[in-house]
DNA sequence: TGTACATCAGTGAACGCGCGTTCACTGATGTAC
DNA sequence: TGTACATCAGTGAACGCGCGTTCACTGATGTAC
């Protein structure tokens, strides 16, 4: 039956959750398009009036998943360096490890993603890595140095891309040694510890 | 037909061969195991003559990838900083980021094999995980103080996760940005020159 | 060394199953009058 | 405001397909004598 405009938007909202939620947890190959559906409360033909295809909907659902997580790191205030370490704590965290479904998704899928060259979805994590390498390269120079000049900058940028690296790569390995809990719990503590440096340096 | 014992090896090691490139490339969930035993030259009924079953086959598999990239860490002499700064430096290369199929398991696989905890894949990658740790605060060490106390050991084991967490990351990155050749390879500068300080300091 | 035969790696048809996608249909919505 | 009707989001059966796994069979291998 038809339904209101509303109730239809709705239920676009409620499948990318259930999608970004779903993909992160089990990878774009790891679920169907009927089981993201039901989570979403809705059968497979409906998702077929909101979008043109599986690799379609995949990189909707990986913008959706970047929604969240921009959302705390732009509500870190620029020149706060005591946020932004909390942001970067509460990354590094055994809760975050934990909770993969509504994590980072560069952490989750950005190998999945990369596998995708040509469609909407390496798209969708492109645009997300650049905005998070951008807030975080803003915060680091705002922290660090308010009256800036070029090459300056462009190493604001490049300490950006490394921390990022590093917070991805840590939670990526702590996630895939959690049988070893001192290993996987090192590793976030490592890089933890690493990022104090990258603050306290100028 | 039956076939000789070397020849059974012989397509055993195909096998493995064939999987560890094509899932590193595709992902678990993307290739199926007769398109795995094509590769290898065979078809997918006699895959079960050595392998259990697709999970068994994985967690091989996964083994399997990490004995190139182990085999080149440790024919870095400990103490040879410039041997180890070479191997660091060909893992963030561009050539090693446009080579998914026979580069490094973790930054292929190691989001997917965190998804199969509880099964032979996720120990193949935690224990890979391990040996480049290892590896790494043996360099580390070697490279900075011969003579060593307990609390530096404990150091460079971190240090060496950190190092592994920023390569391991860079790459994820730097493959997921392809699109963007100036983002893709910044990700793999600014990681080589974090190197650099790595085994500068002390 | 030569012969008879048990072994078993590999083949390919067959299985049940879940996948992505299509489509005739439903019926509440929202518009036209 | 009330009525008639076109719209279209959502349903669920059906499709062709490739998946992982099984199994009767093949025939070269390698052993027993």
């Amino acid at each position: 039956m038809k339904v209101s405009r509303e109730q239809a938007e709705q239920n676009r909202e409620s499948l990318l959750d259930a999608a970004s939620r779903l993909y992160r947890e089990h990878g774009f190959d790891g679920v169907g398009v009927g089981q993201v559906a039901k989570e979403a409360g809705l059968t497979h033909g409906g998702l077929y009036a909101h979008f043109d295809s599986k690799d379609d909907f995949i990189g909707e659902a990986c913008s959706h998943a970047f929604v969240k997580g921009l959302g705390s790191l732009e509500a870190v205030p620029p020149g706060d360096l005591q946020a932004f370490a909390r942001f970067v704590k509460q990354y590094l965290s055994d809760r975050h490890r934990d909770d993969v479904a509504t994590g980072c998704p560069m952490a989750a899928l950005a190998a999945d993603a990369a596998r995708r060259q040509g469609g909407h979805t390496a798209e969708a994590m492109t645009a997300g890595i650049d905005q998070y390498v951008s807030h975080f390269a803003a915060l680091l120079q705002a922290g660090h140095d308010p009256d800036t000049n070029a090459a300056k900058k462009a190493d604001h940028r490049a300490d950006a891309m490394t921390l990022l690296s590093t917070m991805v790569g840590a939670l990526v390995l702590a996630r895939a040694t959690r049988s070893e809990p001192a290993t996987s719990r090192k590793f976030l503590a490592a890089a933890r510890t690493q990022f104090d440096g990258v603050i306290r340096q100028d």
